[in-house]
DNA sequence: AACCACATCAACCGCCAGATA
DNA sequence: TTATCTGGCGGTTGATGTGGT
C-alpha cells in the first residue's frame, strides 16, 4: 500500500485565517494525530505542514529572532559537540526551534566562524586561511592586470577568454574572495589595489614573511608589479600608477625571524622572482610575453589553489567554499 | 525610480527510525 | 517477519526584504 497522495492540499505561506484555525483546534483538542488533524480543523493542508507550522511558529512560548551572545556561544559550542543535530541543539535552548537555529547557523554563525579562520564543519582553525588571503590578493592582482592591459582592446583579452579552464578557476577564486570579503564592489575594478584590500579586511592577519611571498607571487603574475616592487620595496604597487605605503613591508619585517614563522601557512611553490627582467617596458611586450594564457604566468595562483583543494586536511572547508 | 545582487527565513521535500497492525 | 503509518530530522528552496548602484 502506498501513502495517499496529497496533491490537492494547499502549499506555501500560511494565512492568518489558517493560523487561527490551527491554533483554535489544538487549543480545543490537543495535537492528536497530525495526519487527521487538518481535516478535523477544516484546513486544506497536509498534516506535516500543520505540524511544522505549529512547532516552528504558532506554538506558545516560542522566542523568535534576536539571538543573544550567550545563545550564539551555546549554539557554537553545541554544534562543535553534536554537529548538525539541530533538534538536539534546540533541546538545550528553551523557546528556540531547530529550524530557527539551523537558519541562524547557516546565515550568521557559519560566516562568523569563517571570518575568524575557523572551519564551521570541524571547528578547527583553517590551516590554509592565510594562504586563502594570499590567493584573494593574487586574484585581485590578476584582475587588475587584465584591466590595466586591456580596458578596450578585445584582441588583448582574446587569449584569456579562449581559455575557458582558467576562467573557471578565476570564477572559483572570485568565489573565495566573496567568502572572505562579501563586499563585491572591491573586485574587478580598475582602481582597486592590494592596500585597500588588506586595510578593509581588518579581521585578517597576514604574516609579514608571507606578505613578502605575496609580492613575489604578484611578480610572477604581473611583471609590471615586479618592476614596481623592486623600485620601492616598502610600497605596495597598484595599477593606477600610484604606490601606496605598506606597513607590512618595512625593514623590520624583512628581518622577521624565520623561526617565528609558521611554515604551515607558507606559500607553496611560488616561482622565483626575476627582478632584472626588462621585457615589460610597454604594453606590446606584455602582450607578447605575458598574456595570462601562458601557463607559467598563472601557475603560481592556480597551482596553489589546486594544492589547497586537494589537501585532505581541509577538504570540508574547501567543499563548503566550492559548493 | 528602477534595477540588481545578496541575505534572510518560512516552508517544503525526502529520508529515516520507531510504532503498529 | 513484513508492510505500512507516523512523526521527526536535516537539507534545500523560493519568496521576500534590504542595500547598493
Amino acid at each position: 500500500m502506498t501513502r495517499s497522495p496529497e496533491n490537492d492540499v494547499k502549499k506555501g505561506p500560511w494565512s492568518i485565517e489558517e493560523d487561527q484555525k490551527l491554533i483554535e483546534y489544538i487549543q480545543k483538542h490537543g495535537q492528536g494525530n497530525w495526519q487527521t488533524l487538518p481535516k478535523k480543523a477544516g484546513l486544506n493542508r497536509c498534516g506535516k505542514s500543520c505540524r511544522l507550522r505549529w512547532t516552528n511558529y504558532l506554538r506558545p512560548g516560542i522566542k523568535r529572532g534576536g539571538f543573544s551572545a550567550e545563545e550564539e556561544a551555546t549554539i557554537i559550542a553545541l554544534h562543535k559537540e553534536l554537529g548538525n543535530k539541530w533538534s538536539r541543539i534546540a533541546a538545550h535552548l528553551p523557546k528556540r526551534t531547530d529550524n530557527e537555529i539551523k537558519n541562524f547557523w547557516n546565515t550568521h554563525l557559519k560566516k562568523k566562524l569563517l571570518k575568524r579562520g575557523i572551519d564551521p564543519t570541524t571547528h578547527k582553525s583553517i590551516p590554509d586561511f592565510n594562504l586563502l588571503n594570499l590567493l584573494q590578493a593574487q586574484l585581485l592582482s590578476v584582475s587588475n592586470l587584465y584591466n590595466f592591459i586591456n580596458p578596450l582592446d578585445p584582441a588583448l583579452n582574446y587569449n584569456l577568454q579562449a581559455n575557458s579552464k582558467d576562467f573557471v578557476k578565476i570564477q572559483i577564486l572570485q568565489k573565495l574572495m566573496q567568502v572572505i570579503n562579501p563586499n563585491p564592489t572591491q573586485y574587478f575594478q580598475g582602481n582597486s589595489n592590494l592596500g585597500d584590500l588588506i586595510q578593509h579586511n581588518t579581521d585578517l592577519t597576514i604574516d609579514p614573511l608571507q606578505a613578502e611571498s605575496m609580492i613575489a607571487g604578484f611578480s610572477n603574475i604581473s611583471p609590471l608589479l615586479n618592476q614596481q616592487h623592486t623600485s620601492t620595496s616598502n610600497s605596495l604597487p597598484c595599477f593606477d600608477g600610484e604606490m601606496i605605503p605598506s606597513p607590512i613591508l618595512d625593514d623590520n619585517v624583512k628581518d622577521y625571524p624565520s623561526n617565528t614563522y609558521n611554515s604551515e601557512y607558507s606559500l607553496p611553490s611560488l616561482v622565483s622572482v626575476t627582478p632584472d627582467s626588462s621585457i615589460f617596458n610597454n604594453l606590446e611586450s606584455i602582450e607578447q610575453s605575458h598574456i595570462p594564457t601562458e601557463a607559467s604566468e598563472q601557475s603560481s595562483v592556480f597551482d596553489a589553489l589546486e594544492n589547497l583543494v586537494n589537501d585532505e586536511a581541509s577538504s570540508s572547508f574547501w567543499k563548503y567554499i566550492l559548493g
